[in-house]
Order: structure tokens, then C-alpha cells, then sequence
DNA sequence: GTCTATATAATGATAGAC
DNA sequence: GTCTATCATTATATAGAC
């Protein structure tokens, strides 16, 4: 039965979306939580019925507060830009080439929400995803560039070309292994991404720091064509 | 209209999905291609219906042949996989690390329905893109095993992790891009991903030849780490 | 083999009482 | 602010005529 009549916080500030439970907030603020937990578990297919019952509330009350089901998820797409931004300042001293961000994601089981919203949105390509690896993408940039200019980073003929294909590899597989496998309890969502993390650390730096191909004959190969006008 | 009385052939035989238009097939045959190019345009989401009238039959039809909607996609991907497979043994000569699959892919407008299915099955998840996948990992480990032997390609501490890795970041960042950036026609798929292909050849190339680190000290690190039983 | 008509269920959204 | 009841739509799936 839960009592539906809590405290009346003044609503609007962001918190950070987490499974059920989490009371003491405005309906309206715990119908979206309960939204964005059953979006990142289930997908944007969830029904408006299925969030209503996660918040306790009934599913006229979430038409009330957000007018329609498109509205709804666009407020929790602002609530969780918010919530990344949130995320990133606290750890921006320690990104490197925008991968451990999702480490750090990993590592933190309260964030298993985020990280499934962030994934089922980039699934469905909703604006949400375009924005947030639009954000990673610039973040890489920087990084690249810092790097370069401190030595530990080979450079690139094209540093934005470079780093969003890094940050497309890193993300899609990672995307695409979740997709793949995933977990049977959503809240196992956080130890497949660690664990995905752990397996591709290995490939990943013996290409970064050793390459995959002895010759430079493809490269070459590429540059030559790229600089003849077709 | 459309005379439902085509051909009778004796069906069966795995022949590519195509739009509707490809008359001369058994009503069966018509309805699984028919199923596959707006699986592949539209998602599985698609309605039993929509499938039903590019077919050219009605919705009680379909469900006479395929008995349910699940039971017409397992026949779309069994149809799909025997026609990967033929386009793989026509192409297995020129293959080089699992990419000039998708270019081959991208160069042949006839194959876009195949590619729009596969992206779509691995944006969903679906046994097929497990199976697809399995294959392209399989695939890679054998050419990097040859490459290696050949001295133009490094050789990996664990070569099926690499294969893994390589393949996942490939094709995820390709259905990442194509999620992202969805052609509005669906016609224009392949000259997306062709046109994606052409962008990341220069920053996939530069990483596979000089690497992006330049010390060594990211990956002793890691192997250091990965010998020290936790 | 093929169709039409219908059963059944779920969904997003609305109306109005409290 | 919150609920219940209901509508309208859409979906899969079935039944039975031709």
C-alpha cells in the first residue's frame, strides 16, 4: 500500500535514479526515477502501467504529471544528462582517452541505473545518446590532445577522426557485448560491464602500444588514396 | 491485387530476402522476404500485418504457414544465416580480418536487406547475431592465426581474446554509428556503412600500424597485474 | 491455400469523482 | 494530487467459410 502521501520536497532538483525504494521524494520525482530504472531494465517499451505500479502510484497519475509517455522519457533523459554531468565533474581528474568512466561506472553499483539507462538509450538511439557520445567524443579530443602534447600519445593526421573512432569502438562493443549477454538480474548489469572491461584490457593495450599490423604497406596504401582526388 | 496464383515452386530452397516486388515464389517464400526486409527496415517490432500486405496475402495467412510471429522470425534467421553463409564462402578468398565481410557488404546495394537484418538482430540481441558473431570471432582468429605466421601480423598474448576484441569494437561501433544515424530511407543503409567504413579507415589504420601509446608502460602494467593471483 | 471475421489482450491516453 | 473507470487503438492469434 505504500503511503502515497510522503514529504513534499519542492521536486525539480536531480537526483540520481535508483530502483524502488528509494521514498521520501514527490510523487512526480518518484514516478520518474521509477521510469528511468524500468527504461534501463527493460527498455523504452516498458509500459506506462508497469512504471506507475514500480512508483506506487496509479498510470493516470504519470499522464497527469508528464502529459504523455514521450514526455516522461524526455524528462528522464534531462534527469539523467544531469546526473553524467554530475558524474563526470566528480571524476574528471582521472579520465583517460574517456574509458575509465565507465570503469568507474562499473565500480559503483548505485550507478547501475545510469549506466543501463545510458545503454538502452544508445540501443534505441534516442537524443539522449546522441548527446552523451557527442559529449565523449569532445572529451576524447582533449584528452588526445594533452596527451599528444605530453608525449605518452603517437599523434594522428585527423585527431577528431581518431577519437571518435575510438570512442564508437570502445562504446559500441561494449554496447554490443551487454546486448549480447544480458545479465539476468539487471542489477548484474554493472558486474558484466566490469567484467567485459577486464577480458578487453589486455587486447586493448597490446594494440595500443604494440599496433596489430607490421608493415606500414596498408596505411600508406590508404593515405595515397585519400590525398587522389577521385 | 497482386495475383496471389504465382509460380508454385517447391519452395524450400534458400534463396536472398529482397523488397517486396520479387514475385514468382511460393506465398511462403514471399511471406518470410517480405518479413525480413521490414524486420530489417523497421525493427522486430514490425506488425504481422505490415508483413502480411508487402506480401501481398492477408495477416490469417501468415500465421497459417509460420503458426506464430516468433516462429516466422526463427524462419527469417534461418533463411538469413544460409545466405550469410553463401556470401562468405563466395567472398572467404579476400577477407582480411573480418572487415572486407561488411565492405563487400556496403559495395553490393542487392545484400542491404541482409545487412539492415543483421544489424537489426544485433541491435536486439537475437540467437542470430549471437551465431553471426561466433562466426566473425572465429573467422579472425584464424586470419590473425595466418597472419601472424606470415609475419604481417603482431602476435597477441591470447589470440582469441583479440579476435574478440577486434570484432566486437568493429562491429559494434558500426551498429553504434548506424543506430545513431539511421538513413531515412532504408535503401540508403548500405551507402552508410560504406560511408562509416570510409572514415574510420585512416584511425583504425594509423592504430593498427603505430599504435596510440607511447610507452610500454600501460601494458607491463597490465600483464603485471593479470599474473598476480588477486 | 487463402480469405474474412473475430476473440483476446495490452497499450497510451482521457474524463471525471474525491 | 490522486484515483478509478473507460476509451480507442493496435497487436497477436484463432475459427471457420470458400
Amino acid at each position: 500500500m505504500r503511503s502515497a502521501k510522503g514529504g513534499q520536497n519542492p521536486a525539480g532538483s536531480a537526483s540520481n535514479a535508483s530502483p524502488p525504494g528509494s521514498s521520501d521524494l514527490t510523487a512526480r520525482a518518484r514516478i520518474r526515477d521509477a521510469a528511468a530504472f524500468r527504461f534501463a531494465v527493460e527498455g523504452f517499451g516498458a509500459s506506462v502501467r508497469a512504471i506507475a505500479s514500480d512508483a506506487g502510484v496509479s498510470a493516470g497519475l504519470v499522464m497527469h504529471h508528464f502529459g504523455s509517455k514521450a514526455k516522461l522519457r524526455d524528462a528522464c533523459d534531462e534527469n539523467m544528462l544531469a546526473t553524467i554531468r554530475r558524474l563526470k565533474r566528480e571524476n574528471v581528474a582521472e579520465a583517460a582517452a574517456g574509458q575509465s568512466l565507465f570503469d568507474k561506472f562499473a565500480a559503483a553499483e548505485e550507478n547501475a541505473a545510469v549506466l543501463g539507462y545510458v545503454l538502452r538509450s544508445m540501443q534505441d538511439g534516442g537524443p539522449l545518446a546522441r548527446e552523451f557520445i557527442d559529449h565523449m567524443v569532445d572529451d576524447a579530443v582533449g584528452y588526445s590532445r594533452e596527451g599528444v602534447a605530453a608525449g605518452v600519445i603517437v599523434p594522428s593526421r585527423d585527431e577528431a577522426a581518431r577519437a571518435r573512432y575510438l570512442t564508437l569502438s570502445a562504446l559500441g562493443a561494449l554496447l554490443l557485448e551487454v546486448t549480447l549477454n544480458p545479465p539476468a538480474d539487471p542489477a548484474d548489469l554493472a558486474s558484466i560491464v566490469r567484467g567485459y572491461l577486464r577480458s578487453s584490457y589486455l587486447p586493448m593495450l597490446e594494440l595500443f602500444t604494440e599496433g596489430y599490423l607490421t608493415s606500414r604497406r596498408a596505411l600508406e596504401d590508404c593515405l595515397a588514396y585519400m590525398s587522389t582526388p577521385p
